[in-house]
DNA sequence: AATGACAGCCGCT
DNA sequence: AGCGGCTGTCATT
């Protein structure tokens, strides 16, 4: 199996992340930084195997960041995924599209893979969360769309993690944008 | 195989 | 508004 790193530039506060390339489509999207777990190469440097390949990447999520695409439309290589992390992930890529969200405990439940029993006192929000949090699909699989009952929810990758989680919801209109925004004026979006 | 860290939710003050 | 209890996963040892 040929597995290719990608760096890609964004607005995020976070920067630019990093893309994990296979033959079947994008492995993993990592804010730089944070480490990927259960994805080979992921301390390597760059492996650009396919540059055309790896341009596909670069042009698709840049359409989603300046607001031209709802979606990156990229392949998904779930290979490195599995058990109910894999149906929780799939769950709400399926369900919940752009400019929407979900809260932790209605994913829980939508997606099957608790035992009603436990769905009580949270509990199944919570391993959610964690699933959220071990997320290797970052803005592939739109973990930022899963929120708290009562407010924001968390995001991972330090203190940034959170602005890049308010940054992709501005974007894709949930929240107001702010003064210092800097992503594309929201009249113009599709 | 065991352990610890969690990106939550609910009910009660 | 602010506590505390209640658990299920996953990564690491």
């Amino acid at each position: 199996m040929s597995i290719s790193w990608v760096t890609v530039g964004t607005p995020l506060p976070s920067g630019p992340v990093r893309v994990a390339v296979t033959d079947l489509g994008v492995a993993a999207v990592s804010f730089a930084g944070e480490t990927v777990t259960g994805v080979p190469g992921r301390v390597g440097l760059p492996d650009c195997a396919d540059e055309a390949r790896a341009q596909t990447v670069v042009a698709r999520l840049a359409d989603y960041f300046q607001g031209r695409s709802r979606a990156p439309g990229l392949p998904v290589d779930w290979r490195f995924t599995s058990g109910p992390h894999r149906v929780v992930l799939q769950t709400l890529l399926a369900e919940v599209p752009y400019g929407a969200t979900i809260t932790y405990g209605e994913l829980a439940r939508r997606s099957g893979v608790f035992d009603e029993l436990t769905e009580v006192g949270g509990v199944a929000a919570r391993a959610v969360g964690q699933m959220m949090g071990a997320n290797p699909l970052a803005l592939l699989v739109p973990c930022h769309r899963v929120v708290a009952a009562d407010g924001l929810g968390g995001f991972g990758g330090g203190p940034l993690g959170i602005e890049t989680k308010r940054w992709l919801l501005t974007l894709e209109g949930v929240l107001p944008a702010t003064l210092d925004w800097n992503g594309p004026d929201p009249a113009v979006l599709p």
